[in-house]
DNA sequence: CGGAGCGTTGATTAACTTCAAGGGCTGTGG
DNA sequence: CCACAGCCCTTGAAGTTAATCAACGCTCCG
């Protein structure tokens, strides 16, 4: 599907792939890379409300501009769809439609689970919850081998955006875990979990799915 | 529309309207009162993910479970439809589904503003950034009379749960507020919003729209 | 009158931020 | 090849904010 209008573009990391109040011209899908969604406030504090992995879409389907900044965490790779093109397709084909909708509603499920992250969660819990979220995705990616071996695709102070803390606070409770033998490092953005279960455990998760 | 297949119920203010993990048998609108989506870890913290008013949508359509809880924060009022008959509208009528996907990412929106509230606000600003979105809903509901008179439709204890604090923290901000003369109270529930700006200054979001 | 639910306020504590200093890695230019 | 700058990260100490613990007031209602 979508053939013949799709054009890719790379954007090295830290640029910024869109700016709020930025018209949106195409919509796109990540190929390769993590890029950030980010909401700042006037005096700088800022909140990561996403993070892209590839297969994920950005744009939003009828609207005009985003309220957020998109910025590339690593080299990002974009396929690109003109939104003008993209939307005359989904008035022709209805399950396009139908899949728009069901991704918007995981993103809101997504946003939800966060919400909770943000409100209740201790620092401890926020970060074995970040850690754990990135063993599940990276098992689902063919390019990974399996094992628990975790990439961190984010800085301690993008992670620290992410998460609601400053980069500091991340730091030592990462530190303190690897510390308590539930991860081992092999350099600053690789480690491997050791103790699966007690990071499960620290999420403060237990008891649910 | 959606003639002939709706049903009002009424729900007592305390009562759960819908269970995390209920089947979803119907969707539904608020005609009137106020309910709350909450999300609860298995230690009892709880966290609200969403308020619903007058004229907000209750349900997910495509989803046959809901993954919160839904709590009737006043006396609310129902229009209920069964979800199997709205599910074959939303087949036939193509703008029905636009219309939901627009919703959902409004809601979407709201849930990322509100992750900016959570994770980086101050206790003062998560309670002017509540009051003043009370005071921007209520000012367009044409049955209170227009001045700055807000009407808390929650508790205390629910507040915090919805703003991400304690009980006893959001109290002691509204005290403030009243003792510097922003907002006059006319009993526990009910105030008068007396100085605006001063609001909006306190909500931390100056230099946006 | 007594109890329950909701709200306020004070005192103390705990968690996280802020401030500060320094370590390690990488890339670049002399 | 080495020296140095820049970036990211770590760790310690001090400071602040909000949570926790506790007591009490108010109102409604049986």
């Amino acid at each position: 599907m979508l053939e013949g209008i799709k054009t890719y573009r790379t954007v090295a990391v830290g640029q910024t792939i869109l700016r709020r109040g930025d018209p949106l011209n195409y919509v796109a899908s990540v190929v390769a890379g993590v890029a950030t969604l980010e909401k700042s406030m006037s005096d700088g504090r800022t909140q990561m409300v996403g993070l892209l992995f590839p297969s994920d879409f950005i744009g939003r389907p009828g609207r005009r501009e985003i309220d957020f900044d998109v910025i590339a965490a690593t080299d990002v790779t974009l396929c690109c769809f003109d939104r003008v093109a993209f939307e005359r397709l989904i008035g022709t084909t209805p399950h396009l439609a139908e899949r728009l909708l069901e991704m918007a509603l995981d993103e809101l499920d997504a946003a939800r689970e966060w919400m909770v992250l943000l409100g209740r969660k201790t620092a401890r819990e926020k970060i074995a919850t970040f850690v754990h979220m990135l063993l599940r995705r990276q098992r689902l990616e063919p390019a990974v081998e399996a094992g628990s071996v975790v990439v961190l695709p984010l800085t301690r102070e993008a992670i620290a955006r992410y998460i609601g803390l400053t980069l500091e606070t991340v730091s030592r409770q990462l530190s303190m875990m690897k510390k308590e033998d539930i991860l081992r490092f092999e350099d600053n953005r690789r480690f491997e979990v050791i103790d699966v279960a007690a990071l499960r455990r620290a999420t403060g998760d237990m008891g649910e799915n």
